[in-house]
DNA sequence: GCCAACGTTGGC
DNA sequence: GCCAACGTTGGC
């Protein structure tokens, strides 16, 4: 029996990680993440396989522009135990970690990017409950129904 | 660069 | 367990 598949929208700022950038590297794992919502959704509902419409925040204009797949479960984000590293976490361990990870691949850029703006003229279709429209939300990662994917996907 | 909204931390 | 202070996100 195998699993349907799911799908996601993370969300990168482009002077940080940007599609050409995940372009360019083919896959990446997607470190950093430090909000117990967003660990849950790539812990504990991400599969290999997921499709995952890659976001750019932080800029002008905001908006999907390219989509991406999931290429492993998730596991423990090594940046954690990193002294060096700007996501070092003094209370995680090996034994516990906190924070977990996904690696994620390259599939396409969209034709153009699909605005924030536009998006949110769609507001009523993709419903009171997602994230990316909602006022003051500011998950990274989050979970899109298939019928939002197709909807998103048909702006394009 | 501003700042509203939100999550986390830590004193009590 | 409350909640003020603080840090971060992310649109504008």
């Amino acid at each position: 029996m195998s699993a349907r598949r799911r799908y996601w929208l993370m969300k990168s700022e482009p002077d940080a990680f940007s599609i050409d950038d995940l372009q360019r590297v083919g896959t990446e794992p997607w470190t950093g993440v430090r909000n117990y919502q967003a660990r849950n959704f790539m812990r504990n509902g991400m599969r290999t396989g997921d499709g995952v419409l890659f976001y750019h925040s932080n800029c002008t204009p905001p908006g999907i522009v390219g989509i991406a797949t999931v290429a492993c479960e998730a596991y423990p984000d090594p940046t954690q135990f990193d002294r060096a590293s700007h996501y070092f976490d003094p209370k995680a361990t090996q034994e516990e970690p906190r924070w977990f990870n996904v690696d994620v691949t390259f599939e396409r850029k969209l034709s153009r990017i699909i605005p924030l703006d536009e998006i949110r003229a769609h507001a009523d279709e993709l419903g009171e409950e997602f994230a990316l429209v909602k006022r003051g939300s500011r998950l990274s990662v989050l979970p899109v129904s298939a019928a939002q994917w197709n909807l998103l996907l048909s702006l394009e």
